[in-house]
DNA sequence: CGAGTGATTGACTTAGATCAATGACCGTGG
DNA sequence: CCACGGTCATTGATCTAAGTCAATCACTCG
């Protein structure tokens, strides 16, 4: 339900305990494709991004991590990474280490079900943003972005960070965002109100 | 890696066997937001939705599962369900009893940790097609597609259905699509062979 | 043999990207 | 304490890529 990439709340101390802090200059490489797997990574801090480079040279973006989300978990079932990481910015990344994680959602099945059902609730979460995508209109996909992360009111809708990074989130430019939002505000569907955006009517 | 949503695979027969087929007319309800969860679903044939009401009567799709596809997974791990699924078309769907389902993942550990990385997988195709929609412009956007989905020989790319599906997978109208792909030809940069498209040179 | 659908291409329109500029804030270093 | 550099918020002007409407042709199917 929440949007949030819900990190690694699921992980019993014991793993915890066993991540290896890393830090990465900017540009840094953490894995290569065909590197053997040592675990999944959560990101502290700054960018890291998972990438595809074709034979040509060219490279395709899989996935950019920022703060507080986590990377390349299927690389727990596999014996290699299948691309690069490199960080985009200077950065922090804390690796779970494969056997430990994997030992421990063997033995405890408690830590099994938390860590299924975090990726449950990751691929429901992803499959929404996905759809908002194929919404055309800008107007539309913002109000498909308020109905579904309205509050317990369904009127009610927090702003988790700036609107430049609703924005990215909603795939608009900043400055259309910020129109849209003015229009809807002049025409009464929406009150913004500080970090808050309030549903008033609906056309 | 495969941006299959592959979707059952992992369930060993005897969870298979205690599914219950339905079938549904075309805009029948499957579940209602608060409904008890029974488990999740598969859809065998047909369009499934999974719809947020707000209370203004304003629905926002959360998801859109066609044949093959599965659906609601995460109410696995939830007492009810979070919204309301209905069908967009006539359809078969398979329900996979939560209980059994979730008794089996505790028994058996290979199943945990076959349903786990199917998650797993499915949340990194998930966040590559999301990627992939942050891209602007649409010939880029193609060349994303085609690198991610290139062959082992990094130049041969199958599709999987029509050119229409295609379209509708990149989130371009498919007459932007065809325009793209013949300029994309006829400069040189792939060249279209039936169901394949090779990369030949890129710019 | 029509009906229905995909593939393709042309013409036209427009929503939203881009480029620009301004004002409000904010931390910070001297 | 204040000037300065940086980022966000906001709005205007312009441009274009891609959507929409439309028409044609090729196919498949009952």
């Amino acid at each position: 339900m929440t949007p949030a990439t819900s990190t690694t709340d699921w992980l019993p101390a014991a793993i915890r305990n066993v991540a290896i802090e890393r830090r990465l200059k900017s540009g840094q490489t953490l894995f290569h494709a065909g590197n053997r797997s040592l675990g999944f990574y959560e990101v502290v801090g700054g960018t890291v991004r998972l990438i595809r480079v074709d034979r040509s040279g060219r490279e395709a973006v899989l996935q950019t991590a920022v703060a507080g989300e986590t990377l390349a978990e299927a690389s727990l079932f596999s014996s290699v990474y299948h691309c690069d990481a490199v960080a985009l910015t200077e950065a922090v990344v804390r690796l779970y280490p494969k056997a430990a994680v994997l030992s421990e959602l063997q033995r405890d099945s408690e830590t099994g079900k938390a860590f299924a059902a975090m990726l449950a609730r990751q691929v429901m979460a992803l499959r929404t943003r996905l759809e908002r995508r194929n919404i055309y209109s800008a107007r539309d996909r913002i109000r498909h972005y308020l109905t579904v992360n309205a509050g317990a009111d369904g009127r009610t809708v927090a702003l988790t960070g700036t609107v430049k990074q609703l924005a990215a989130e909603l795939g608009l430019s900043h400055e259309a965002l910020y129109r849209v939002l003015a229009r809807m505000e002049a025409e009464g569907e929406i009150k913004k109100l500080g970090a808050t955006i309030k549903i008033k009517s609906m056309m």
